[in-house]
Order: structure tokens, then sequence, then C-alpha cells
DNA sequence: TTGAAAGCGTTACCAG
DNA sequence: CTGGTAACGCTTTCAA
């Protein structure tokens, strides 16, 4: 039924290394041959087999994705397509392991090490590993690619962007522009392991020290609740929203200045904020990280990271790995850029 | 360097068969010997070879899915994490052919069928295929699943919403609470072949029609702009918005209610408009249709469908297929509810 | 530029 | 329940 290379060299009267070579090195073969072998396998529906090419080359055209959360998050969802681009052209698969995050998810995949002899790289978006995992991810004997990891010990290569660096600007945007009573937002979660995320905290309470030793008379606090139970939530679940807008609404005077850990942070808050009559600018200044989804319709000023671009340079770099060639960046800091929009304004006072 | 199937068999004193069975048919083997090969397995870093294992088998352990725009859009993510959600258990790598609505993708897409002999199934999401890319697709020889697919033609199954009935209940809603001035408002894609949610309008339409017959005197009208000219931005871009807002606010009266193609319209619309002094639900009702991200924490009243689920269920409709074991619900419709929130109201006059 | 031949590492059939 | 053995459909030297 299936047409085999065998019939496509019978019928095209040559041999199937000719066959072979018409795909897959096409300047190695005579354009007569190789039109007369193209188009006889198109007429018996014929393609060149992955799972045979790949068995004799030894080669899988395979990677591993392991990622944090879900597929749907802004980040994994934007990353996967940037690893896309450049992968699938070059004749791999993507194999895709969601929900690290969970213990079970996470215990499961390094002990049963499913990626063993079946990938050419594995990437790893956005979470950390620690020594004893990474230990267990060697043994696939891989190149291992990070994206937005907060750590780089133990791979071979990285995109990541400067968190911290991102909120600090973000802090500093907001001081410069006159407040004074600043306040971080963030939704930790609980049983994770540490996330790239995490790190923008610290940029935060940079910012503030800095002014402060700097004679600048500031009044700042960070505000983290847990995030939602499930791990499987996202990082701004009503109620973990919730949690955040009444700890803002409690404060004995409500701050000039919030600086969100993300945009899904930012965006639910200034809306709700509203129905309370905080408007922004007016009232309040307010800015997000990542310029996901809408913060730009919204105008949003956020930190802007693009994860499309990331995985497409993550996966450049994948590719030469497993070809075996040299990296002259192995480690890459992706820019973040300040995106001023309508959500922040001077104090005037 | 790296253990076969040979290595793990002598080490561990049993025939290669039966180390084939312990990964593959563990049932077949006594717990002992498995338990030993096992280790010995592990000890090797051995694992079946996916290549070896698809060419000998004859199947591909892979499937293709292909869609409308890009992977990051609300509902091909959904769709691909659903899909991942019960393939990736039974062994199946996903091959992604995103964008198949710009021309040239599809173009090439149809005409060197990449899929060929190496898939085990085809899954189409949300977009139309015309006839001769059916027949096309069916060269493949494999199952061809489609969901949200505005045509079920030529597919072995489906699982879709029911677009226009869908928003017909949207409709509905609205003049059931009163409303009589409504609109209709909706991007539509230049270039692209018909998407599942071009039928929406329809519902729309038939709804007001039908309140007019039953003698409702209803002022009501379709506000359609292109889309960007750039197939690859998505269906809110802030060009399409800006007209649909002066379109709106051009009107020689403001509209009571208004339906949206879908929640990324709504949202971004119902935030604008509250620029231009309109608020929901006080001066307007508005409703979207998905249920998409930050509908819920914004209070968007929608029409909500789950594509994650929907992918799922035609993920385990392909596994049977491929199985060659009969669908008792080939095409299936999956379910849509409205989702009432804060952004429509009674008319009280 | 083309052909012949030797496997790649499994699965599955057939015996025992 | 276990072992022997013949493919599966290619890629890749090596020669011509």
């Amino acid at each position: 039924m299936q047409a085999t290379i065998q019939d496509v060299a019978a019928k095209a009267g040559v041999s199937i290394s000719t066959v072979s070579r018409a795909f897959t090195r096409p300047d190695m073969v005579s354009d007569r041959t190789r039109a007369k072998v193209m188009r006889v396998a198109d007429e018996l529906d014929f393609n060149i087999s992955r799972s045979a090419a790949t068995l004799k080359s030894g080669r899988t055209n395979r990677v591993a994705m392991l990622m944090n959360d879900g597929i749907t998050s802004w980040f994994n969802a934007a990353t996967l397509a940037g690893l896309e681009s450049v992968l699938h052209p070059a004749g791999y698969d993507i194999a895709l392991f969601p929900h690290i995050d969970t213990a079970q998810t996470r215990q499961r995949f390094f002990e049963t090490l499913p990626i063993r002899r079946n990938v050419d790289a594995v990437f790893v978006a956005s979470f950390a590993i620690d020594p004893h995992e990474v230990e267990q991810l060697k043994r696939a004997q891989v190149p291992i690619i990070g994206i937005n990891t907060p750590d780089i010990d133990g791979f071979d290569a990285s995109v990541s962007i400067d968190d911290e660096q991102g909120m600090l600007m973000a802090a500093q945007h907001l001081i410069k522009l006159g407040h004074r009573h600043l306040v971080y937002v963030c939704a930790d979660a609980v049983h994770t392991l540490s996330a790239s995320i995490d790190k923008r905290e610290q940029g935060f309470r940079r910012a503030c020290e800095t002014a402060q030793a700097n004679g600048i008379a500031l009044d700042w606090q960070v505000i983290s609740v847990p995030r939602d139970q499930s791990a499987l939530a996202s990082i701004s679940s009503p109620q973990a929203l919730s949690a955040i807008l009444s700890r803002l609404l409690e404060l004995d005077t409500f701050p000039d200045a919030i600086c969100c850990q993300a945009d899904m942070i930012a965006i639910p808050l200034m809306l709700r904020l509203e129905r309370y009559g905080k408007r922004t600018p007016r009232d309040y200044s307010i800015i997000g990280f990542d310029d996901s989804t809408y913060a730009d319709v919204l105008g949003l000023t956020t930190i802007r990271q693009d994860p499309q671009t990331m995985g497409a340079d993550a996966a450049r770099k994948a590719l030469r790995l497993i070809a075996g060639k040299p990296l002259d960046d192995a480690h890459e800091i992706a820019p973040v850029s300040l995106m001023p929009r309508n959500t922040d304004d001077v104090v005037d006072r």
C-alpha cells in the first residue's frame, strides 16, 4: 500500500541511494535525475520515513521542552512558538513536558527520564533545576539549554533576561517620577522550586534601598501572597488577586506607585482598583512586567521581554550544539525595555 | 557509549525479546525478570529507542496539528494543551503547523504534504479546508480530525462548538434583558478562508430577526472591520480596534447592547469606551465570546467554550481511530454556556 | 553522479 | 513465560 524507497527507485529506474540523496542531499544528484525521482515519488505518495531516517542516522530529530506550568501560559506559549519557528524548519519535533512544577510530574520525569536516548536536546523554561536533577538530565547525554532559568549551572547554553535588572528599572522609573510610597506585589508559589520571576523582587528592593542610600525619603514594602493551592493555577488566580487587593486597601495610606511581579497581576489589579475609586495614573502609578496580552491595548506601562525571540535564539544555540559547533555566546542575556504607556505619571505637589 | 537492547539483554542474562517485552508489554514478563531487566536498563541508561520502535512497528507515534494562526493564540494554545494531555501519555509527539492561514504557508504545506507517511493522524484546528485540500490530506491515509472546523466534510471525526447557537444565545440574552438597540462587532480576516468564528455573526442576525418576527421593535446592525493586513496579526489589533471604536462612536445613537465576536475584542473595547465616558453596565451591556484570558477577573459576561477539553476529546477520538476502533460519536458538538457576570444588566425605563 | 551492501535497534512471529 | 530470527526502510561508506 504505502510506497517505500524501493518502489520509487524501481519506478524511476535508479538505485535507492539516489532516491535517498534526492531527498536529503539534492545537490548531490543531477537535476534530471532528481526531477524524475521527485515526480515518481509524488505519484506514489512517497516521502522519506522519519523513523527509518532517524534510526539509521542516529539523530532523533526530536527535542524536549520542560516547563514550569501549562502550555497555555503566556510565557510558555510564546517560548514554544519561538522554538518551533526555528526547530520545525530544521526537521525537529518538540516533545512537551508541561507542569514540571507539580511534585508528582517532576518526580516522575526525573525518575523515568523518558527523554533518555530519545531527544537531541533539552530545553528548560523558566524554572530552576537542582543539582541532583541536573545530574539526572546529564545522563541523557545531550545539550541542555535554559530559557529564563534562575541559574545557569549545568546548562550548556541559555538565554535569559535579567529579571532583577528589569524590575530595578521599573522601580527606578517610578522613583524618578517622584513617587515616594512604593509597593511591590507578587504571588509566590508555595510548593514550586524557584522560578525566574522570583528574582524580580530583589530588583525592586535594590532600587528602593539605593534611593534611600542616596538620601531619598522612601516608604516602601513588599506585599506577597501565596499563589493558589493548586500548582496548576495561574499566577493571578482570583484568590491571589483578592488577597492582594485587600492587603493594599488595608494600608494606612494607599501607595502612590505599585510595581507588579507580572502583567497578569497588574492588569486585573488596576481594573479592580478602579471599582474602589482608585484611578491610574490620577491616583497612583502602576507598572507591570512582561508586556503580555492586552498590556498594549490597555495602555499598561510595563517592562517588556520577548520570549518568542528568546525561544528562537535558544533553538539556534541548540542546533549548533547538536551539530557540534562552538558557541560564541553560550549564555546570552536578552534585553528588557521599559514600555512607557499610560499608567504612570509624574507626581506634582 | 549508548547502550542498546543487546547490551541490556546480555548484562541481564536474558534475550532481547524479553527486554523489549519488559518495556512494552510488562505483563508478559515475570515480575522477577522484569525487575532485573529494568534495573540493568537503568544502570546502563538504556531506554527503548523511539526511532527503532516506530520503524519496526509501522506506527509513527506522531500526529500533526494544523492551525489557523499562531501557537500563542488563546484557542490554539488551549487546544494544544488538551491534545497534549492525552496524546503525550499515549506516546505521541505533536508536530505543529502554525499559520496555515497565510497563503504561502498553506500552499507549501498542501503541496509538499510533509506529513505523508510520517504521522498517524492529523488535527485541523478552527479553519476550513477546501475540497481540494481535503483530497490532498487524504493522501496521507490517516484519520483527519477537526476541532471547531466550519465544516465536517472530509473529516473522520470532529469536535466543535455551535458558534452560531452560541452567539444566538448571547443576543437573545441581551434582548431578554430589554435591550433594543444592538450592535454586533467583529474583525474579519481578508485573505483567510473561512474560520469557525465567522459563523457567529449568523447567530446574532438570527436572534435579531426572530425577535423582530415576534413583534419586538429592534434596532440592530453589524459593524465589521477588516482584520489587520498581516495575517499574523491577532483578531484585536490596535488598528482593528480603533476602527471599531470610531464606527461605534459615529453612530447617531449609541447602542444599549454590544455583542462581540470574541473576548479579545470585547475586553479592549469596553476598556476604551470607558475613556469616552461609556460605562458598562450603566450605559450599555456588552457580551463577549470564548471566556478567554481575563474575562473572569474583569467580570465580562460572555459565552464560554473550553478548547482544552475539546482538544482532549479530539485526541481520544484520534486514538480510537488509529487503533481501528469504531467511534460511537464521530462528530461531537461541545457545549457552550452563558457566563453571566457584570457587564450586562436589565434595561429600566 | 550513481550503485551495492551493510547495518541502525527494535518488534513480532514462531517455537519451546 | 522466554528465546531465536527475520524484517522494518532508510543512510552511508566504498567503488565504479
